[in-house]
DNA sequence: TAATTTTGTGTTGTTTTTACACAAATTAAG
DNA sequence: CTTAATTTGTGTAAAAACAACACAAAATTA
């Protein structure tokens, strides 16, 4: 038999959108040399837990969410002192919530739970910063050729949501008539007939939802969705 | 201490291409339950291993192999019977070579080593079937978005070389003058003064070699590396 | 009532993409 | 040696996509 005396943990990257800020979630530890200390939600899988299950029960227990979209990002394993306890290899996920949906719940090996603002990152535990740059990465260039914007937001949202959320994501400026016809044009947002005025101003706009079913239909039928702009 | 008695491979899908076709390299195994089987290459990392030397490693010991191209692909974890002995995560590497460059000489582990057509693969052993599927489908769209192409091909080759690599990979027809347009108007491949006839008859050709230092440079400069046909 | 804010909409010039055909250099066959 | 076959090499025109840009409508606030 293999002497191999290495853990395995899986870690999350969750992100949250909320009026022109970019979140992501983090986790006070409880116990260990890191007591205190914010970490990226995860842990240790058990022994017949698949990984996707292992990061599902870690955000359930350390932070009480259930997130939108969620995929493997990448397993961390070249450094082998990543953790200095011993060798932990940890396989990092990539999600995405809606902030508003859940009111954060830390326990188990959680103290506490609090979304941080990404622009203004603490110095977190092990590679975890490491891990949110890559996922943020991720997060950038998905945003171009995947539909994934939606499940950051309101399942209704006004148009200028969106435009938003990929402007101050991408961090560029973005033209408001341009974008408006390229997404109306892949058909895969729909408008409702609601109408409404938020907080301040100006003139009300309408509600729009994203199609989710059509989208996964005109998949099938070659269809790439591709937001690109100079 | 946490009680998990989980073990962790790597394995590596490495790609050839020759003439048309594309190749994936398999290993016999030698000893266990699957001996005999097709496998790919890989195996359980040493405790105080890096993931990424692991896999050099083993293709060098399996196969005799140093590969032009390596990035981390995906990690196989879910399905905690892929090994029916025990329960094992495997980490799967994508690699390119050009298989002219090397003698296959398998070794340890493995009692053979060969190309495999990809467009006719027998059953490999555990889920290496799907570890194929998805890094054939990596490879195909990272060949639109990034020049890896040319860590399949001589470092001399002729534009139709490249030609036929990117349709029969792709699956598709090119038109010749609009990819040669395209990919000259990049700036990342160079014409030498050599001139060849490949074999059979036909007009010689001019060799062309791909400039990576020139291809870094302009990555810096926000170059985007792009083909897409229909 | 006027000023401010936000939504909603079309056109035009520029660039990129697509579709397409014939001459030049060589080998093979008659 | 002449003709046929094969492969390389090249340009243009039509169509589609992209980029740039401004003003009216509906509401709130002053």
């Amino acid at each position: 038999m293999i002497d191999q005396n290495i853990k395995i943990a899986v870690d999350a990257i969750v992100f949250g959108y909320e009026k022109g800020t970019l979140y992501v979630l983090a986790v006070q530890q409880r116990f260990g040399k890191l007591a205190d200390r914010w970490v990226l939600p995860g842990g240790f899988i058990l022994n017949d837990e698949p990984l996707i299950n292992a990061v599902e029960r870690e955000l359930r227990e350390e932070a009480g969410i259930t997130v939108n979209y969620l995929e493997q990002l990448a397993t961390f394993g070249d450094n082998v002192k990543r953790d200095e306890r011993f060798r932990v290899i940890s396989v990092a996920y990539f999600a995405l919530v809606n902030p508003k949906n859940f009111v954060l719940k830390a326990d188990t090996d959680a103290k506490d739970a609090k979304w941080f603002d990404v622009a203004q990152l603490p110095v977190l535990g092990y590679d975890h910063n490491e891990m949110i740059k890559l996922a943020h990465q991720r997060l950038k260039s998905k945003l171009t050729y995947q539909p994934i914007g939606f499940d950051l937001l309101d399942q209704e949202f006004l148009f200028s949501d969106l435009e938003n959320l990929y402007c101050s994501i991408l961090e560029r400026d973005i033209d408001r008539r341009n974008f408006r016809k390229k997404i109306l044009s892949f058909g895969i947002v729909t408008e409702t007939d609601k109408v409404v005025k938020i907080g301040s101003s100006g003139r009300p706009g309408k509600l729009f939802t994203f199609d989710k079913a059509k989208y996964n239909q005109i998949l099938k039928e070659n269809f790439q969705f591709d937001i690109r702009f100079a």
